[in-house]
RNA sequence: GGAGAGGUGGCUGAGUGGUCGAAAGCACCGCACUCGAAAUGCGGCGUACCUGGAAGGGUACCGUGGGUUCGAAUCCCACCCUCUCCGCCA
């Protein structure tokens, strides 16, 4: 959501960010609509005054029993009443349009996003590890069927695709994978474990900017709600509607979920293995700051994300997003891409976005300093550390040997006692 | 799922049609008293928005959304949530 305020002060800036995204005129749209609801609004308000004045005499009036001034006064608020109803309508249709318009424009960047097109247009910032340039590396799904440890068919037949079934020392590995992760989060990187809701309302959704734009990309229950597309939703919606102390912030909060995904808008890509399914585990980090300390906050979760592939050892770069790969709610956003032997190159594990004040305005979340008057929004930062489905699979073809097992990574050996390889006789 | 009770300001809690944005207490802030503090006394103390250069003026908000009325925290309808009892259940 945006400020209007801010809209009205700077409407060159928001011009030029919208056009850029092929919004070219909505900002005069915005304005001309925010200049009628303001105009409905004074109208409205003068009407009710006079209204609220009279109502009163009326009381006095009939408190003195003067039952003919009442009369009287009682026929001149009759004349108020149609102006009444039409600026009430007025408004409210005003109020609306403006909500509807805001409510479907994306975050403007920050100033130091680069600008572009697409994901070619994205800076590498830096690069972790050194791929091994295996010969003749096998995939995830090929790995996976040879061991008889996914079986995408048998998914296939009881949910039809984008489904896996992961068995054995596989499932084990994930399990182990998911543990690893909210712990090293939890232990070393100070965020809080919360067990969330799967399921959330429409006011959550909406506040995380899921919706309405994006209702296609989620999967809905018969009873209204929706299922979790990620566990930023819950874990941002924690401070829906509050009012938090800023002493208390930043407030670090961390969850291993299954996510939810139609990815209406992907048939026909990565149709093959589990890199883009409709459920996957993820662990999710939020970071709810004061308006000044989300930059810093940003570079710390990045960090944070980016532990997680060094203590697995996985070779991975990390991007800063050009203006045009970002997210609907990012001002700013890192990626995170690991190494992929089997298809040569870096893939998405991680995104973690900086999304200001714009999650918080539409949820209404906010704090105050002790002592000072008024309120701020919060700032709000949402990351993966990591998406387990896409680590699994990285693990699986970076840690692949020729006879087709899998190595288990140092870091994952007091999760898995006993357990040296997958495929092995252990 | 059935029966009942209830949702009021940071908290507790009064308020069943008019002068109620809302008593009182607690908490908090300022001042006085004090060497300082406690206690006490006095004053202040919600949010959002509109309008105005400002001072100020105004509107809305008592779970949410509708309705009745000149006027709604108060009456009516629907929904949401909480609590108690019963049933069911991992």
């Amino acid at each position: 959501m945006h400020d209007i305020r801010a809209i009205r002060d700077n409407p060159e800036l928001y011009d030029a960010a919208w056009s850029a995204k092929g919004r070219s005129g909505v900002v005069a749209e915005i304005l001309s609509v925010d200049t009628a609801l303001r105009a409905a609004k004074t109208v409205l308000e003068t009407a009710q005054s006079q209204r609220n004045e009279a109502s009163k005499l009326i009381g006095q009036a009939k408190a003195r029993k003067d039952e003919a001034e009442a009369q009287r006064l009682m026929a001149e608020v009759e004349t108020l009443k149609s102006t009444l109803a039409e600026q009430t309508e007025a408004e409210r249709v005003a109020s609306a349009a403006l909500q509807d318009l805001l409510a479907a424009l994306p975050n403007i960047p920050a100033p130091d996003v680069p600008e572009g097109k697409d994901e070619h247009d994205n800076v590498e910032v830096r690069r972790w590890g050194e791929p091994n340039h295996v010969s003749a590396p096998r995939d995830h799904v090929d790995l996976g069927e040879s061991l008889g440890m996914l079986d995408f068919e048998a998914a296939a037949r009881m949910s039809g695709a984008r489904f896996t079934v992961i068995k054995g020392q596989l499932a084990r590995l994930e399990r182990a994978l998911g543990q690893f992760m909210l712990d090293l989060q939890t232990q070393q990187n100070g965020y809080l474990e919360v067990s969330p809701p799967l399921l959330v309302n429409d006011a959550a959704a909406y506040g995380t900017d899921k919706l309405p734009k994006f209702a296609d990309d989620l999967f809905q229950t018969t009873d209204g709600r929706w299922l979790i597309p990620t566990a930023e939703v819950p874990l941002t919606s924690l401070v829906m509607g509050q009012i938090v102390a800023e002493e208390e912030l930043p407030l670090r909060m961390t969850a291993l979920t299954p996510c939810f995904r139609s990815e209406a808008g992907a048939s026909g890509r990565d149709t093959r293995g589990m890199i883009r399914q409709h459920q996957f585990y993820k662990v999710e980090l939020v970071s709810i700051t004061a308006p000044d300390q989300s930059d810093a906050e940003h570079e710390r979760m990045v960090g944070c994300a980016e532990s997680v592939l060094k203590a697995l050892e996985l070779p991975f770069r990390t991007m800063l997003l050009c203006t045009g790969d970002m997210g609907f709610g990012a001002r700013r956003t890192y990626d995170l891409e690991v190494w992929i032997p089997s298809e040569g190159r870096y893939r998405e594990i991680s995104s973690c976005s900086n999304c200001g004040d714009f999650q918080a305005r539409r949820m209404d979340a906010r704090t105050k300093k002790a002592g000072e008057k008024g309120t701020r929004f919060v700032h709000s930062l949402n990351g993966s550390g990591l998406a387990v489905g896409r680590t699994l699979v990285a693990i699986m073809e970076n840690y692949q040997d020729e006879q087709g097992r899998i190595a288990i990574p140092q870091a994952l050996h007091p999760y898995l006692p006993g357990l040296t390889h997958i495929g092995g006789e252990g």
